[in-house]
DNA sequence: TCGCAATCATTAACATGTTAAATATATTGC
DNA sequence: GCAATATATTTAACATGTTAATGATTGCGA
């Protein structure tokens, strides 16, 4: 009979673990712009893709669809994203990041990529790239 | 002037995809024993660790003291866990695992070790092990 | 073209995450 | 021994995570 591992050993855990501590110093940074970090993901995926749908845009966030939604009503409340008409089919929104979203990127991108060079180097740059491709075959898994 | 890196290669988004696709069977075989991934957490740190103080207890499951809170108040009403007084020190509240959270370890726990076992051996047992390496140097970071 | 299943997005309901404030008890310094 | 401080935990308030249900629109086949 299988044994299950030890927590210390766990993925869920050490996965929890490990982004707790990546979060930290970002939060902090974008606590001064009143963001959270899931705006903060918003206002990054926009600024590098442009305007996408929904799905697309939840995809590459990593949100859930109805986490969004209430993530995107914010931001467009706050004026940092706009929603528009898809040209063709009316159940589908568009989202754009507006000026107002940019210059909040503009703003924290030298600290964010100050912290993100931090923890490159802390942990070695060798490491992390590892790290990054096993993360990644990890996502794409195919659990059932 | 450093350049923030793609949100393709950004180890907050990775992490968050990784764990959600890691939890997705998990929390699938728990809804059958209406526990969220949260309470199995505590169910697995108590039964491996034995009684635990409350802010141990969230070291280990890595949950936020106010959370477990909550957790714990749930779990208490369900029977899955007691709490009783520290010996010495009235401000300490010491957390147990009861018979019935005993018996939903043992209920799950064969199951929860072939869901292991199985992302283990699709991702390769190898980079297995060099992910949670590099996880529990990430998570020891002592990020400023 | 009508009806119906499929798709996109939102809403609803409840659990957890996060930070700050409050509460209760212990400890320390004078 | 007592006031000030520190520590352990909980409560409060708001944001997000998660699953199920609902609403709106589209596409498709009889």
């Amino acid at each position: 009979m299988k044994q299950l591992p030890s927590t210390q050993r766990s993925l869920p855990i050490a996965l929890i673990r490990a982004r707790e501590n990546v979060m930290t110093p970002i939060r902090k940074m974008l606590s001064e712009s009143g963001l959270t970090e899931q705006q903060w993901r918003v206002l990054r995926i926009l600024d590098e893709h442009g305007a996408l749908e929904s799905t697309q845009l939840a995809k590459h966030a990593a949100l859930l669809l109805p986490s969004q939604t209430r993530i995107v009503q914010s931001m467009t409340q706050k004026g940092l994203v706009v929603r528009r008409e898809h040209h063709s089919d009316r159940r589908r929104t568009v989202i754009e990041i507006t000026e107002a979203g940019q210059a909040i990127i503009n703003d924290n991108a030298t600290k964010a990529a100050e912290i993100a060079e931090q923890i490159r180097d802390r942990l070695g740059p060798r490491r992390c790239e590892t790290l990054l491709d096993i993360l990644d075959d990890l996502g794409n898994l195919d659990v059932r």
